[in-house]
RNA sequence: GGGCGAUUGGCUCAGUUGGUUAGAGCGCCACAUUCACAUUGUGGAUGUCAUAGGUUCGAGUCCUAUAUCGCCCACCA
């Protein structure tokens, strides 16, 4: 006999066996040419990264399938890692710093890097550790680091072959600059939002008719320092005959031209727009087109500059106030109309981006999306749920060219540099030259900026295995890790957010294609966002946060998982609360205590018999054999779902299994003959297989209680995956049983009617209707007397109509309880007179209200509904204990 | 402007190619406590599956509109 405590503790047997798991290398993968692999590269949370639950769900899904393959026999390889997330660790790192008063500036280039590393070293393992509280099965030897020395070699490699390749270029555009950042950023690194604003109607003078106007509208008004034109359109047949009219500037005094291009729209506004081709993209285009000037009126921190005049120094929203009070001053203002307009935000500081002009380095996507798009239509890759493959799709085939230069310091430095004497020059290499290839002198000097973070990271499923091997020492690790990469990759399946799709999946795609010449993964399954109950995001300004760690220490990582799961449908959105975790952790505890009186009841010798024994005698009872089936069922319909990538499914299958099917009737159908051999091996053997199927959701009490049952035979994750015995499963012996549950829950229904004490025996009878149906319930006597709590169980063949019997029906038999002696029936039926009496005279009541006019039409009409519902209520109440009594007579 | 998702008992949500009587968790009501578990057990109540049409032998599920909410994308100044 072996004892466990009463409840189950997760705190004490979390960690005890997370090290155990550590030290034994469970989690390491390896080349096996006789195994599957399977490999899941993890998405690298930020070093400045902690916890959430975004990581929490994102990571138990990818800790059941790595531990569902590996438990099958499969080489399951869990790639982890982390990003080096440029602008958000900068950020991180300038704001520790100015707490001594100190800016980046102060320091210097190199100085404030090394701070920036020796903060890494210090908190960027925080989320690794927190990982592995989770109970992440990663193979943390692998542990990879987007500025690790090989992965850096990999960037440059990429750059400089994509460069050569005529993919990536430098260009003088109008792109998304954060002035709070102060740094360009990809498209999709600010996103739009909706803001309320004004528009602003302007009034330009002509410069020959200084009286008369031209009227712009525009929502940005500080830009008008920077106007070198106004823009018609050529259709528009009010202004048509203005084009080619100049007009003075206002408070620059410029002297601009009215330029006539189709892309102005003649309903917007006056129908006349100020054009600023230093500060909007699609002024920029005219200024293209028309060879206007580029004046840019701001510095990089969006304070106005030189080029502004009077405006000088002043924030940009600053010199919209004063501009709008000066031009109203002048008369040149006409008026200000609420506008709803959105505007790119900096997703890491979420300030208002300014669309600025600058020199900056680009990838050209076209050619790179090609492959991924094929890839994707064609089902090399699969999305899951589905409909992620057309967002995909929409947004690959409307690619735009991807800036990748950013302002800031960390980061993997682009690999290109500048000759001082050849200011034309440009030298691209993978390694700083020594010297001038055109002049021959060695003035040379790399370029400042460094690439966006996501040029790093659309490497991760190759770049992480050590491609393109330049830094390996010895041939023997280049060639070590070339054969790893040759059998891992393609990866299996890749595990994000829907967020995540354009920032990486489209670019790992593409990066795989161009440098693999393959897919990085087969599956991609896109999981829904957790919120909080009411639908908000979590995030810390709203102090909606649930914080996993505290879940974990207050419910256990099991708990906090299978919550998590079970609740988590295809690609839907999680809504949480904190009482959800109290479903898993009343699991848990189940499973505990199921596992105690397992253990508490079982002899010695049924640990070591085999199942098969019994299989092959043929000779398991009704119970076993319906057990047995429920479980293979379960564990068929398990491996679908898991396959699926159906969690909730999965995890609800195992919640009804063990707790409405194992526990609520199997247990305590053999618990009054639970020394009999055969319910000793099965109610072992499905335990045991249980644990098994429960591990991948539930490792840490599965570790446990299977390290209580099987001592010395080694982690239950490092055992098999229970192999479906496809010839126990019998739908027949579980429609029979199913049958014998309606019976005994027919009886409890009868004597929780009849008020009939729990504790009191009481005698039933089936009138089984037929011989066979009389055969099976007559099989299954002893667990129906003792699960329906009764004395005696008689089964016969035909109906018999009795006086004082109270009869259900279950399928085409009837279940009577006799009710003679049991309850004084004629107190019984006393009592139901009286109930039925003011039953009736309720409904005279109702009805009489509701049949009065005035009521009707002067009550508020919930409240007439209300009445008329009650009515309704009232009447069947009436109609069932109107049937009780008749059962009774 | 385009696209996507959601709408199912009091609450939060499942419901996989259309197929018997639409499920779960939580909550609620009643009963039970020397029984592995009150983080429990037994029983119960609550649903015109958003609305309107359509396809079908059959629709929560498919089609078409409509409404409400949410999300994503987009260069309307």
């Amino acid at each position: 006999m072996i004892e466990l405590p009463k409840v189950y503790i997760a705190k004490e047997v979390e960690d005890k066996w997370y090290k155990d798991w550590e030290d034994k290398k469970l989690f390491s993968a390896k080349i096996d040419p006789a195994a599957k692999p399977f490999c899941i590269v993890i998405p690298p949370p930020n070093v400045t990264g902690i916890l959430h639950m975004g990581h929490a769900l994102n990571n138990t899904i990818q800790d059941i399938l790595i531990r569902y393959h590996r438990m099958k026999g499969d080489q399951a390889l869990w790639m982890p890692g982390t990003d080096h997330a440029g602008i958000a660790t900068q950020n991180v790192v300038e704001k520790s710093i100015a707490k001594e008063k100190l800016k980046r500036q102060d320091l210097g280039r190199e100085k404030f890097l090394e701070r920036v590393w020796v903060w890494k070293e210090q908190y960027g393992s925080t989320i690794i550790r927190q990982l592995k509280k989770l109970g992440a099965s990663c193979d943390w030897e692998r542990t990879r680091f987007t500025m690790d020395e090989a992965y850096s070699g990999a960037v440059k490699e990429v750059f400089v072959r994509l460069y050569e390749k005529g993919l990536v270029y430098q260009g003088h555009r109008i792109i998304n600059w954060c002035p709070r950042c102060q740094t360009a950023l990809a498209d999709e690194e600010a996103p739009h939002q909706d803001l309320q604003g004004n528009l602003y109607y302007l009034k330009y003078p002509f410069k020959n008719d200084p009286d008369k106007f031209i009227v712009v509208a525009t929502t940005r008004p500080e830009t008008m320092l920077g106007d070198t034109a106004v823009a018609i359109n050529p259709k528009d047949s009010r202004y048509k005959k203005l084009i080619g009219k100049e007009l003075v500037l206002p408070l620059v005094n410029r002297v601009i031209k009215i330029i006539a291009d189709p892309m102005v729209d003649k309903k917007f506004g006056t129908g006349c727009v100020k054009v600023t081709p230093a500060h909007d993209p699609n002024d920029y285009a005219m200024g293209k087109a028309h060879n206007l000037e580029f004046v840019n009126v701001m510095y990089p921190d969006a304070r106005m500059n030189e080029a502004a005049g009077d405006y000088k120094d002043m924030d940009r929203f600053e010199a919209r106030e004063v501009i709008i009070e000066d031009l109203r001053e002048k008369g040149l203002l006409e008026k200000i109309v609420p506008h709803a307009l959105s505007a790119g935000h900096c997703y890491r500081c979420h300030t208002i981006i300014e669309p600025y002009l600058s020199k900056q380095w680009f990838v050209k996507m076209a050619p790179l999306a090609e492959p991924a798009i094929k890839a994707v239509k064609e089902g090399k890759i699969k999305f899951y749920p589905a409909r992620w493959k057309k967002v995909y799709l929409n947004w690959m085939e409307n690619i735009q060219d991807w800036c990748i230069s950013r302002q800031i310091w960390w980061g993997h430095r682009i690999p290109v540099y500048y000759c001082k004497n050849c200011p034309e020059k440009i030298i691209v290499s993978l390694s700083a030259p020594e010297k001038c290839p055109d002049c021959g002198k060695t003035d040379i000097y790399q370029d400042e900026d460094v690439l966006d973070t996501w040029f790093s990271s659309w490497l991760w499923p190759f770049a992480t295995f050590g491609w393109p091997f330049t830094s390996h020492t010895s041939q023997v690790t280049r060639h070590k890790s070339e054969e790893e990469l040759k059998y891992f990759y393609p990866t299996s399946t890749l595990v994000t957010a829907p967020e995540i799709i354009f920032f990486w999946v489209a670019r790992m795609i593409m990066a795989g294609f161009e440098f693999m010449k393959d897919i990085p993964f087969k599956d991609v399954y896109i999981h829904g966002t957790v919120r909080d109950i009411e639908g908000k995001k979590m995030s810390k300004s709203l102090g909606n946060v649930i914080d996993p760690l505290e879940i974990i220490n207050e419910y256990g990582t099991d708990a906090l998982r299978f919550s998590l799961i079970s609740i988590t449908a295809q690609g839907q959105d999680v809504f949480l609360s904190k009482e959800r975790f109290e479903q898993g952790r009343n699991f848990c505890n189940k499973i505990w205590n199921a596992a105690r009186f397992v253990l508490m009841n079982l002899e010695g010798e049924a640990i070591k018999t085999d199942l098969c024994v019994f299989f092959q005698k043929e000779d398991l009872d009704l119970t076993n054999r319906w057990i047995l089936s429920r479980f293979y069922s379960t564990l068929k319909e398990l491996n679908k779902n898991i396959e699926a990538y159906r969690f909730n499914e999965a995890a609800n299958l195992l919640y009804h299994f063990f707790w409405h099917e194992f526990c609520d009737w199997y247990l305590e159908m053999i618990k009054h003959d639970i020394k009999n051999p055969q319910n000793q091996v099965v109610m072992f053997k499905i335990l045991e297989k249980f644990l098994r199927a429960a591990h991948p959701f539930m490792p840490f009490i599965s570790e446990e209680i299977w390290q209580k049952i099987s001592p010395g035979s080694g982690s239950i994750m490092a055992g098999p995956w229970p192999h479906i015995q496809e010839q126990i499963i019998d739908r027949k012996i579980e429609s029979k049983m199913e049958i014998a549950f309606l019976i005994i829950t027919g009886i409890r229904n009868m004597r929780s009617e009849m008020e009939i004490a729990p504790a009191l025996e009481i005698k039933a009878v089936i009138y089984a209707g037929n011989k066979l149906n009389a055969e099976l319930i007559s099989s299954l006597i002893p667990h129906i007397k003792k699960l329906a709590r009764l004395s005696d169980l008689v089964v016969e063949e035909k109906f018999q109509h009795l006086k004082s019997q109270l009869t259900t029906l279950v399928g085409d038999m009837h279940v009577s309880i006799p009710l003679e002696g049991v309850v004084d029936i004629d107190k019984e039926l006393a009592k139901l007179d009286e109930k039925i009496k003011k039953a009736e005279n309720d409904i005279k009541a109702k009805k009489n209200t509701l049949s009065n006019k005035n009521f009707i039409e002067r009550a508020p009409t919930e409240i007439v509904e209300k009445e008329r519902s009650k009515l309704k209520e009232l009447e069947d109440t009436l109609h069932k204990l109107k049937g009780v009594k008749d059962g009774l007579q």
